[in-house]
DNA sequence: TGTATATTCCACCGAAAGGTGGTAATTAAA
DNA sequence: TTTAATTACCACCTTTCGGTGGAATATACA
């Protein structure tokens, strides 16, 4: 159970933006303090910025940054979606494509408890959130 | 977020075994009702056995089988642990390596939550509560 | 003891995720 | 207008996971 490696390195550099909002970082920098590999993260900064959740210059002194007035518009769902998407939380845990709330897996409602948790945790919390360090629960 | 397809597998093997305590089913039978690729299954099943979560018999005749009264015995952190391990769930979401309670990331708290409560989920579990639908908690 | 039906084991194949290299395009500023 | 620093794009490489093929081994039973 775990988030793709992926994953975490958005969460890793997003977070990073946040906590330096306003300043613009270069990949070089970027990669430099948050050991993420190099080129990987080029690639990955290209999506977050397409996706929009970042903002992108292009061109010496360019680089990327995260506006303070948008932190409290970014959520983890967004990051967690713009590189590996949300299909996993609307799935049966056992892979049964008939199972539902009327007709539950062995595991159904169980995971189901753990599964709406994480939503909930995804969908409630933003960057700025995160900064307070005072988390939202629906 | 999400288990490995073997990890699903696994646990829809051992449930089904489960469901059907003390009989004998051959990997072709349980590729059959259970849609899981005959070879990879074989393999799983081998894995499982020397992991003692099932008995197994050779030759003809033979195969797999979960002993009724073994199931409140078996959890559900015995099956993520015999195919995909636990490590997952000691880990920063955020990769830190230097990341706890006293030097926590900014998902710390947050992600601890989630974590604690599935692994509790995992280790509070057997076969049998899944089957009676009575699911535990610590 | 022969045969059919199993598991076991080993090597390989294919797809997906993670990661790299090179070059073109963009832009600030000397 | 040239140069340096940067992102953007494309093709490829590597590792891991999921999956397959085939032969060896085990065993019930006719």
């Amino acid at each position: 159970m775990h988030f793709r490696k992926t994953t975490e390195y958005a969460i890793r550099v997003m977070v990073f933006l946040a906590e330096n909002a306003g300043k613009r970082f270069s990949v070089s920098a970027l990669n430099k303090t948050l050991d993420i590999p190099y080129k990987y993260l080029g690639r990955l900064m290209n999506q977050l910025a397409q996706k929009g959740l970042l903002e992108v210059t292009q061109g010496k002194y360019g680089g990327y940054l995260v506006n303070a007035d948008r932190l409290s518009e970014i959520y983890l769902y967004q990051i967690v979606d713009a590189v590996e998407g949300l299909q996993d939380y609307d799935r049966c845990i056992l892979g049964f494509p008939q199972c539902s709330d009327e007709n539950p897996c062995a595991l159904h409602h169980l995971w189901m408890e753990q599964r709406e948790a994480i939503k909930n945790m995804l969908y409630s919390n933003s960057l700025a959130d995160l900064l307070k360090g005072e988390f939202s629960r629906l």
